[in-house]
DNA sequence: CGAAAACTGAACCATATGGTTCAGTATCTA
DNA sequence: TAGATACTGAACCATATGGTTCAGTTTTCG
């Protein structure tokens, strides 16, 4: 059975739950940028975006590295997994419980079966 | 292409960065329960349980109703599609950017196998 | 060298959060 | 009807969050 570490759960849902966050993680899905460059993008002073990437970087969302003056931003590299995890093994229950209300209960019987439970 | 209610998706990551709601919505998994049988279960009073419970219904993942003096407390409908749906969009995203980076991509390969479980 | 660019850190501010206590209200139950 | 049970709401408190400004520091470049 998966662990989930309570602690970086906390983390890495709170820096998800900000939408100025998710959207420096889609900009960085399409390319790394530079704290100016998200600030800029963002409308936000360069102190603020720091602070938000401090974020996502204490959630293990993205890595960063300076060069020079420049502290570029990029993808980490695996910070939803643990997340996914435990929204992925919830929606099992959920749904195994929202069927079995629903009188549908072929999903269910094949939840169980897997389940071993 | 997807379009995400940013607010929903704000007080959904927000509600489940909290280690005590998601404690709750475990709890509910199982079984039901009234407020005090959570707020009992969580060493909290019933007021402070109350709030969580707030926030978890103000986020779509529970809802509950009122019976005389008791309020039962059960799993939302659909609370989670849309956080998982977006976790699952990034992660295509993220995943597609190590693999092209290659490095620590096999640890997460095989977690993605064993995640049909 | 000297100035601009890019970041960093401290300090500040308003609001939100997670929790409490206390004082109700509504509903059983004896 | 009286008292216990279950919740509700207001008020309060400490801390966290999201943002700012301002005053640096380090690099780059002419």
């Amino acid at each position: 059975m998966v662990q989930f570490s309570t602690s970086h759960l906390d983390v890495c849902f709170a820096a998800l739950s900000d939408a100025t966050r998710r959207g420096v993680l889609e900009e960085l899905g399409s390319s790394d940028a530079s704290i100016t460059e998200l600030a800029q993008k963002f409308q936000m002073t360069l102190t603020g975006m720091k602070k938000h990437v401090g974020v996502l970087e204490q959630a293990g969302l993205v890595t960063t590295e300076k060069a020079g003056r420049v502290r570029t931003c990029r993808l980490g590299p695996s910070g939803l997994e643990e997340g996914a995890a435990w929204i992925e093994a919830r929606r099992q229950i959920w749904n195994a419980r929202f069927d079995a209300l629903d009188g549908v209960v072929e999903a269910l019987k094949r939840e169980e079966e897997v389940d071993g439970q």
